[in-house]
DNA sequence: CATAACGTTCACGTTAACGGCAAGGTTCTG
DNA sequence: CAGAACCTTGCCGTTAACGTGAACGTTATG
């Protein structure tokens, strides 16, 4: 279709260079199955393409950034694609009570993901406001110093 | 004698319980030295106070719902613990430029941990996003078949 | 005061998430 | 077409975060 869509396919030095990853840890993504085989070339060197970098970039985000266990990242790309294979199957019928209950379920799933989302960003903001009132602590003493003021010797009065 | 004040000390289990952990994780906490010694009693059996169970629910809290690694878990009551000591050095001196000195150290430690804070839970809110879109879509999707209204075979008429 | 129930300190075992070779093919470059 | 620079698949090593006894002392209870 797209003309230009031959971007270039890129060897595995080059991708882990590029999300910032080793090429052991890429290799060990695709034995956990967190990565599609990408492609091989004539010999049997892997070689990805944009998608693989985004979805590499993904995982990368959310072990280093959410804290994310690779088990879990893997449960979450695993519903992604089961989500992928709903729609189909639900294109594929017509039937009201076969559709709603494919939609159910997959509701569910995106519920269940939306609690154990709720509860880390929930802790992550209480943390952040513990830090933030700390922070407006630490300044107001510092503007203090600068003018002056001593809150712990009070009597400076003239 | 002893004040009503001495809510009562608890063993390894009782703690282990009543926070979630198992007492061998509670024992290798305190080995690790996220956990002070607590007390001991006449035998050598560890007894832990209110402050210790919330220290190890914060702990936990920490490790399950942030996902923060024990080291990081360290530093951070490390930081705690340097901020107490800082405090104490705070009052001890009334020399302006060190009081000053001490509070930027302290205001450069806060902001780092407010730097890797955010990006936590910035990843966190997109990915929630991300959920909650998907979830408006399947919701409408399930309206539409409780209404009998189908997007696919508009021309449902009976 | 016997004894169950609980605790203590080693010390070795396990799983996750890679690191680091070795032995050998593949691609590129002059 | 030869050598450098990559790549491949094993396979063993390592660190974090505990699990699981073993061998033995401590506390509560009928």
């Amino acid at each position: 279709m797209t003309a230009e869509s031959t971007a270039r396919l890129l060897r595995i030095t080059e991708v882990a260079d590029e999300v910032g990853l080793t090429t052991r840890t890429v290799r060990y993504y695709e034995e956990l199955g967190l990565l599609k085989p990408a492609a091989r070339s004539e010999g049997s060197y892997r070689l990805f393409d944009e998608d693989d970098l985004d979805r590499l970039r993904f995982i990368r985000g959310l072990r280093d950034d959410a804290g994310f266990s690779l088990a879990e990242i893997g449960q979450l790309l695993e519903d992604e694609e089961a989500r992928e294979r709903n729609r189909a199957r639900f294109r594929g019928t017509t039937d009201v009570r076969e559709r709603r209950s494919i939609l159910e379920d997959a509701l569910d799933r995106i519920e269940r993901q939306e609690v154990s989302l709720r509860e880390k960003a929930r802790r992550i903001d209480q943390m952040l406001a513990e830090v933030e009132r700390r922070r407006g602590h630490l300044e107001g003493h510092l503007r203090d110093l600068e003018t002056g003021h001593d809150p712990d010797h009070p009597a400076a009065t003239r």
